[in-house]
Formats: C-alpha cells, structure tokens, sequence
DNA sequence: GCTTCCGTTCAGGCCACTTTCAGGAACATC
DNA sequence: GATGTTCCTGAAAGTGGCCTGAACGGAAGC
C-alpha cells in the first residue's frame, strides 16, 4: 500500500510518515507541491496526503493537475483551521477528503482507511489479541462471545494499542496519537482511559490485557490476557 | 459492469465515481466532452453518465454524435435546474433519461440501475435485514407482513444504511449520499430522519434497527433488530 | 384556492462522555 | 524507613453530541 505525503512542515511530515510505516505503509514524502505533483504523475500511489499550504505551487493546483491529467488516486486534502484556505474548494478542485489541522494521526489514519476502503483498494481491517476482537468498520469490540460497548476514545485507545501489540508504548505516544496533536492537558487523561479499558475488558474476564510498565508505559498482551 | 462519467466539475465527478466504484462499477472520467466522446467510441461500456454543460463540446452535441456513430449505450443525461438547457432535447438528441442538478447520489444510482435494468443489463436488487424488506424498484417497504409507508427522503436514507449494513456510519456520509451535492444545511437534518426511520420502524415493532454509535454515527443492525 | 403532506429549521433539554482533580497506593532511591 | 516519583482510582464538573417536538414554508394534490 504506498502513500505519498506532500507536506512542506517537517514535523508534521516525519510524524505521519514514522507512524504511517509503522502501519505498513510504503511512504514517500514530497516537501513542495512541484515535487509532489512529479511523483503523483510518475508513481503509482493507493492515496495522497497533500497539504494546502505549500511552497510554490498550493495544494489545490496539485489536486487540480492530477485530476486534469486524468489522475484520480484517491487524495485526502489538509487544511488549516482558519479561513483563508477552505474545505469547499478542496473538493471543488478534486480531493477526495479533507481533514483540519491539527489533527490527532488515529483520526488521519482512520480517513485514510475510510478513503482506501471506499475506493475499494484495501481489505476490511480487523484487529485480535487472544479472545478480543476489534472491528473499526462496525466499530464493534467483543472478548470471546460477549459484546463490549466502548465510548469513542476507548476505542481509539484500544485501537491504538492493539496496532501496537506487544509493544511497550508510553504515555506521550498515545497521547500524541490518539489526541490531537494540539492538546495540552494533563497526561493522566491516558490512565484514566487505561483504567476504564481495564475495567471494561480485564476484570469480568479475569485477564490482564494490558500491563503497566512503570517509567516506561503500557503494553498490550498480543495472546489477550 | 462498466460506466463513463463525463462531467467537468471535479467535485461532482470524483463523488460520482468514490460511489459507483463502491458499488461495484468500474468507472472512467472524462472531463471534457471531446475526451468522452473519444473514450465512449474507443471503450465499451454498460452506460454513460453525460452532463450537459461541458467545455468545448457540450452534452447534446456527443450524444448526437454518438448515436449517429450508431452507439446505443444507455445514457443517463445530468441538466442544470433552470431553463436554457432543456430535458426534452436531452431525450430528442437520444439520450435514455436525464437527472436535474443538484442531485443526490441514491437518487443518481437509482436512475442508473433503472436504466440498467430497462436495456437488461442488470438483475433487480432488493435489500433485507432480518424482516425488513426494502425494494428500490417499487418503492416499498415492509417489515414481516406489513408495508410501511416512507416518505422519498425517509427512502433514501434507509436504503443508504441498508447498503452499508452492518457498518457505522457518519452523519457526513448520510448527508453526502443522500442529500445534494450542494446541500450546506445543519446535520441536525440527519437526526431527524433516523428520528422518522425509528418511529416508523422501530417503535411498532419493538425492535432497535439502527443504533447510535455516539460520537461515530450510526448503525443498522443486519439482523434486522 | 384550499388542504395536506413533506422537507427543513430551530430551540430546549438531557445525558453520555470527556476531562479535571485530589487523595491514596505502589514502587524506587537513598 | 524516609522521601520523592509514578501510577491508580473514584468522583465531580463541564461540554457537547444527540434527541425530540413543534413550527415554518413550499410543493403537490384535490
């Protein structure tokens, strides 16, 4: 599945390329909009990410191009906050999707696989950890037979972690991950979430899914408990 | 089974094909008229989806030209709203049916599969979840043995959750599948015809259909409830 | 022209969820 | 074992998503 990235911030750009590859992504990432124009017209992609405010030439001249050249990959479309630069015309010009800074990755993650679906080019996505099941597209979660209901951040948590099963991640990346990219508050909002995944899925089942591991973070266990 | 979308508005066009692809067709773009009478007379395909107002050469111009070429595919033309474009030339030029902008994209595919089905290319669907039965054709709908009466929109936005049973959801999804292209009102539209489908649905029969996935969207359970 | 039905908007209210907070437990370090 | 740090945990506060009834305007039918 290959992406490419077109995005002149090279924080924002190196953070999703690490945690789009961390997905199994080939990514490529162009830093101005000729760049990405070329590699869009010379690569094959699955989908685009592309940024409004580039250097040289902006993100809808971009869209434009590609489509007027008969391009249609599908394109997910970054725009700022503030006016200026405006959702409608990201579709006007072609994007398939837009998605407003800052955003959280999950949620990019999340549209980016709404996108590939809709398009038709990736299969459904369902995660497993032993007896726990957790399905994005029905947004369903179950241990064994027995349904579990999640709020909308439980989930986005779960899901996070279940990508990341096995492995030791800490406090900051979920935060970094699951909340935007702008938040400010407290860190103690992950253990509160841990606390309620817990409660949910480790105590009526008598497993422990997730452990902590303290002064470093949390792991989720990859056989569920 | 293959379909041409010949429209120069991007927007349109790239929503246009994200749906029939979703439904299954294989979909090629042209956004000029030239381009779609070159790839209408060089490709083969089940029907074709003209609109009007092109640059250079417009609608009725490559119908004509089609169906002097002695092309017969099915075409389903799209007209502005107001005057100076006419649905009776569309139908003298040759055209099969038309579709006044702005449109949504049930109502479009409607149209496409009743074509489709006019020039017998294709089987009749009839969507069911449990004991609900929903036939776009004739425009009913019953749960067990008796019909339910809908309202067109209430239609629309059943036979929408029907096809992505199963699946959440998102009010944005909703609007943009079922309402204009163009539409820019509150989401809040959405709520209340899940509040009508309820009603109609689901009270008298004591059964939940569609769940609210807080924070996601919704969800219409296969099984019927 | 009148009535009825439908689509849409609006505003009030509720409650699930998110987030904050503060006290306490567990652990590490010296 | 004293101290400090990290994490756990329950409860409270605040927000906003969703529900719902009603009202308005327009279109279609009589």
């Amino acid at each position: 599945m290959r992406v490419l990235i077109v995005e002149d911030e090279k924080k924002v750009a190196g953070a999703v390329r690490r945690g789009l590859e961390a997905e199994g992504f080939a990514v490529d990432v162009a830093l101005t909009g000729t760049d990405g124009l070329w590699m869009a017209t010379e690569h094959p992609y699955d989908v685009i990410v592309l940024d409004i405010m580039l250097p040289g030439m902006n993100g809808y001249r971009v869209c434009e191009q590609l489509r007027d050249a008969g391009n249609w990959t599908p394109i997910l479309m970054l725009t700022a906050k503030d006016g200026e630069y405006d959702h409608a015309e990201a579709l006007d010009t072609g994007a398939d999707d837009y998605l407003t800074k800052p955003f959280s990755f999950v949620v990019l993650l999340a549209r980016l696989r709404a996108l590939l679906r809709r398009t038709g080019r990736a299969r459904p996505v369902v995660y497993t950890a032993g007896n726990l099941v957790v399905d994005p597209v029905t947004h369903r979660c179950s241990r064994g037979d027995v349904e579990v209901p999640l709020t909308a951040r439980e989930f986005a948590v779960l899901e996070f972690m279940l990508r990341r099963a096995g492995e030791v991640v800490s406090k900051g990346e979920i935060l970094d991950n699951v909340w935007d990219f702008a938040f400010e508050g407290d860190p103690n909002i992950v253990e509160v979430y841990i606390r309620h995944l817990r409660r949910k899925l480790d105590e009526p089942f008598g497993k422990q899914l997730i452990a902590t591991i303290r002064g470093a973070g949390y792991r989720l266990d990859p056989e569920g408990g």
